[in-house]
DNA sequence: TGATTTATTTCGGCGTCCAAAAAAATGTTG
DNA sequence: CAACATTTTTTTGGACGCCGAAATAAATCA
């Protein structure tokens, strides 16, 4: 259904379009501000003078503006969000610990914070407060005010309920359904919000590369597990209850191998860490646990054998591949996506299971269909995930929090040091 | 991204939404219409009375008005949508033959026009040039003028790829890549769009029960071949190219059995009519040819059969079911859909295939996932697609073509008789 | 110094929504 | 049956948004 509007939508939309094209084409004279949103001089006059009165937005002096040509004509006064106006904090959960990176309004971070937890042995109810406590101390030490942090994004492996704010299941956790939104929105008092790592690269890959990306993208996670980022017409999915997909999860073959999640025949059975581990162990006639976390030396251990001959380590990773292929398969046939892009720390070993995908693909797929996807293997950092949190934070600032204009959203506030 | 707002826009959008409003919730009066669509009295009045010098809606004289009670008060005048402002046009086409459905802007329905068409044997450019001239012989014949028809949508099983127009690949069809908007538009000078079956059906479910059906649901169609429509966040997803997903040629067993489509293994290949036909044939060592359309007629033979306890019938249920089964909790691990509906002249054997469908999704499904999905058939009626293309075109007018407010817009016609 | 060029602001107009007042149309009541 | 009450609808005037055009600002060029 349509809904209604108003001249109140007018301006916050257009508000918002200013601060986002702001975000994401660096500092702007007005003019070009106008040409790039498709609002009139005069309409970028009035829009741009609240939010400099607001403090969200600035000019650059133009002594500062190195990028400042001569040319006739009075020149250019650009303009650029103001890195002061407030601060966010982007938080990634992984299994050997946590990161807490924070920045300001701008997108320019500080110093990563690295912490060392035992995420798997912690508890429910404790993880919430002792990240609470955390970025309270992280914060003082950088000089941040915490009044000054207007949001938190966290991401994280696995299935992440957005609307409950819960971790419903991660393979960096044993316990089930933690509490993360509301402990930190209660001991912090921000406003927060959960996601999943899969679809803040996927955030990630929008903002680097709208055209690219921008339409129908299939995100692919290879890690501790296997994630999926559904990006449909420009936009993240989440599923209902704000839940990410569970590709990972999603059956490859009936009664098949046993997965972390209890079934048969899942996909990350095969084709995670822990299945290829397990392929190249069990015909060596060993026990497995499929609970334990793999260390990456582990892994980077297997794929040095498989380059250099071990049959069984490249068969792992063969078998690995064409379950995956048959996976993207899958879901190609029921989304229909433009582009499938891999991603994590799985794919260093894509050079060993490419020709078994491209394989599985062929068998499984319509040649209608597969000529139409493009197909690509980003390289592992794991600041995309960081840098996806962080554009997901601002934007929901840019759209929902500034643009409003209201009053009392902005808190000004000193001693922060340059990021 | 965001996009440019203006008074426009806003107009725009209260227009729209006043007419569906009107559209969905009946003759209301203007008092009503405000309450509904949160816009002040004077605003409704404003839009209301536009709308009705634009012959859009109109008043009911209140001698007409059954439902008027008498209360203390300025009686309420009701206003309406108006009929005669214009006509369109649904057309579905099926195996033996394509119907025509021509309704008036309130949506109600002329007779069917059932029309047998060899579809499998005609031409790819034979196939649209007839439809302009059925459509046209059938208009003259009901008295609606060719002009007063705004906008014709196309409904088909299979693939059609809504961006050129064109079905892709189809059941009914032997050719492929048949043009139908084009000859259409250029023969007719009416505009068209085409869509999948299943896309309708979940359009039409959509406006049955927003509640129910508007958030996250997967509809599945089975019949000669397997659909799927995609609910997602309340509006139909309809894939890249406007080609609507291949549930039916999502790979269920890696070299499994042939199917259609030339791949193997495929859901369709056990579940559709044909699969399902070839389990129970090849048991008694018959040939079988997987193009051939299968008579309605036969498959019901085998569902007696089944019924009657024919085990080797039964067991192609059996088997056909487990492998839906199994589609749908891939589906569901990759969508995490509130809601499956099952749709379709397949569903009458739902009884025979029940059981196995829910084994499958034992088998294939995270617990966590299932019991999350609420899991409904609806019964089958053709009328289902019709009601949602004729809904969809309409909506399309609503919000596209009537909400702008352009003059010349509209075409006042004479000669039409009451649907 | 004055002409030219380009960026930005100001001004007046227009379209929209809305709150409040007015008008319309009917029922209620003494 | 006339005055009052009640409810719906319209009118009026104001606010706020965007926009085009004109004015202004600030530079270069000649």
């Amino acid at each position: 259904m349509l809904k209604k509007a108003n001249s109140d939508l007018v301006r916050r939309q257009n508000r918002g379009l200013v601060l986002e094209t702001l975000r994401h084409h660096g500092p702007l004279a007005r003019i070009s501000l106008g040409h790039q949103t498709g609002l009139s001089p005069a309409s970028i006059t009035s829009i741009s003078g609240q939010l400099i009165d607001e403090g969200l937005i600035h000019t650059i002096a133009e002594d500062d503006d190195v990028s400042a040509e001569t040319k006739r004509g009075r020149p250019q006064t650009r303009l650029t969000l103001n890195p002061g106006a407030t601060n966010v904090l982007a938080i990634s959960i992984y299994v050997d610990g946590v990161e807490l990176v924070f920045a300001d309004f701008s997108g320019a971070t500080h110093e990563p914070v690295k912490l060392r937890l035992d995420t798997y042995a912690i508890s429910k109810d404790d993880f919430g407060p002792r990240i609470a406590h955390e970025i309270r101390a992280h914060a003082k030490k950088l000089g941040i005010a915490l009044a000054s942090i207007k949001r938190i994004g966290v991401a994280v492996q696995g299935v992440a309920d957005s609307i409950k704010g819960e971790i419903s299941w991660s393979p960096a956790f044993r316990a089930r359904d933690i509490p993360v939104v509301e402990p930190l929105q209660r001991l912090l008092d921000i406003p927060c919000s959960i996601a999943n790592n899969a679809n803040m690269i996927a955030e990630a890959l929008i903002a680097t590369d709208r055209k690219r990306y921008g339409g129908t993208t299939a995100v692919i996670f290879m890690g501790h597990g296997i994630g999926l980022g559904l990006i449909l017409d420009g936009t993240v999915y989440s599923g209902t209850n704000g839940r990410a997909a569970e590709f990972g999860h999603m059956n490859h073959i009936p009664d098949g191998p046993l997965c972390r999640c209890g079934r048969h025949g899942c996909l990350e059975a095969f084709s995670a860490d822990y299945g290829i581990m397990r392929m190249a162990n069990d015909r060596r006639g060993t026990d497995f646990d499929v609970h334990a976390p793999i260390p990456d030396s582990e892994m980077r251990e297997l794929e040095l054998a498989a380059e250099g001959g071990d049959t069984v380590a490249l068969n792992a990773f063969l078998r690995a591949g064409e379950v995956l292929g048959f996976g993207i398969a899958r879901l190609i046939a029921l989304i229909n996506p433009q582009r499938v892009v891999l991603a994590g720390p799985g794919t260093r070993a894509y050079g060993l299971m490419k020709d078994s995908i491209g394989e599985a693909l062929r068998r499984g797929l319509v040649h209608d269909l597969r000529k139409n996807v493009e197909f690509e293997v980003v390289p592992y950092g794991k600041d995309m995930i960081t840098t996806g949190t962080l554009l997901e934070t601002l934007r929901h600032l840019d759209r929902d929090v500034f643009a409003s204009g209201q009053k009392g959203m902005l808190v000004e506030f000193s001693g922060r040091k340059s990021a």
